[in-house]
DNA sequence: GTAAAATGTGAGAATGCGCTCACATTCCGC
DNA sequence: GCGGAATGTGAGCGCATTCTCACATTTTAC
């Protein structure tokens, strides 16, 4: 690896520069979720896409910067497909709001194979700004169930949140279709649970920091 | 990569042999904390081990049966940790089994920091059995809770538990001190109020499949 | 139509890494 | 001691991969 900077070596400023862009994109995210991270080549990638690799090196400097790119693109499709639930938030039952979140994300990763292989690249492809709008968009969806929320807590429940969901889908990938299923269907338990506590009115401290008192049990 | 067998090479047949194997272990889990999985070269790896590359090759065929043997060794000392749980448990509230899973968890990690690096590296170099083992452990745990339970929800629950455990790690990991404390209590309440689900007798269907009856929703 | 900019091309340079091998050294049983 | 087995050594091979570059082609602007 001998260039470092991970920003795109170029920005398409044509029409076919753009679709080239997007074929890029997609031959990645197809070698990805065929051959796994790190056994996809940016040549390979390149000729997927039915370009050559000097084409393929004039918008992505290197593998790096293509990876990130793929994960902004899965990030902002993601991002769209929670916005919906934004609108209908108020009027959901914890119950269908967690199964909504819920099918959301198990049917994109379906859609995405390349999204689980993600996985596998190196940490620092990662982009925090996406977590970042995910985890406010997930809080306001908090917010709307229980406007009471201080926006601290639905954050903090709103990160927490993402990443059960996130974890599982490792659990999901190495179970057959009848185990995802029920795999499925228990993290809709976990997840039940855990947001009818923050989102559920309760009578003794409404607004009581989630720090338990350690009087009753720390780590004794 | 041209060999493929992750077995190991040569077993350790002298003293010897077993103090390489140990030091060249301890110095891939130092390496790859330093500078990430993928980053970590083999020469690296045998020369902080105080060995040269051709014994590294003597004991481990490949990286991919060097990392093997990593997560072996620290999925044994894993269990050990927990196994201790295990006798207690009769004897613990469901807040004190959750604070000791993970207090012991998240120690194991800090103590551990090539462990966190170890999720970059590919899937390939996983052991299921290592898994397995961990998630019969938990639960027997859980069945000492609460002996009612069917043997499979157990299990299912475990592996839910263990993964839910494991995917926080990298929440953590990108997490200030204080940030993290804060989260893990936040995690306890997801891990509490779910146990508290499976582990405390209801009064309705005491041994009903986890298939949620909508209407009673899970304590609180 | 023409110039300039954007994009396309692909052979191969450059690099770095996993891994081998031929041989030296140390250990162990007898 | 002796012989064989276990272990140690490290220069460098082979190879895959990333990335460059000099040039061709297409598009856009006027």
């Amino acid at each position: 690896m001998r260039s470092h900077s991970a920003a795109p070596r170029r920005v398409p400023r044509q029409q076919r520069g753009e679709r080239r862009v997007a074929a890029l994109l997609d031959a990645a995210a197809a070698v990805i979720a065929d051959v796994g991270y790190e056994a996809a080549t940016m040549n390979e990638i390149a000729c997927r896409a039915g370009a050559c690799i000097g084409s393929l090196y004039q918008f992505f400097p290197n593998k790096e910067s293509l990876t990130q790119a793929l994960r902004a693109q899965y990030g902002k499709e993601f991002h769209t497909a929670w916005e919906s639930l934004e609108n209908q938030a108020a009027s959901l039952t914890i119950e269908q709001l967690v199964a909504q979140l819920i099918h959301t994300a198990v049917d994109f990763v379906t859609e995405h194979p390349a999204f689980l292989a993600l996985l596998d690249a190196p940490r620092a492809t990662r982009n925090p700004s996406i977590r970042k709008v995910l985890r406010e968009l997930l809080a306001r969806i908090f917010l709307l169930q229980k406007p009471s929320l201080s926006k601290a807590r639905a954050l903090r429940a709103a990160a927490v949140t993402l990443q059960l969901i996130k974890g599982m889908n490792e659990l999901y990938a190495e179970s057959d279709a009848a185990t995802r299923e029920s795999l499925v269907q228990e993290f809709k338990i976990v997840l039940r649970c855990y947001l009818t506590f923050h989102l559920t009115p309760r009578f003794g401290s409404p607004e009581s920091a989630p720090t338990h008192k350690p009087g009753v049990a720390g780590r004794f």
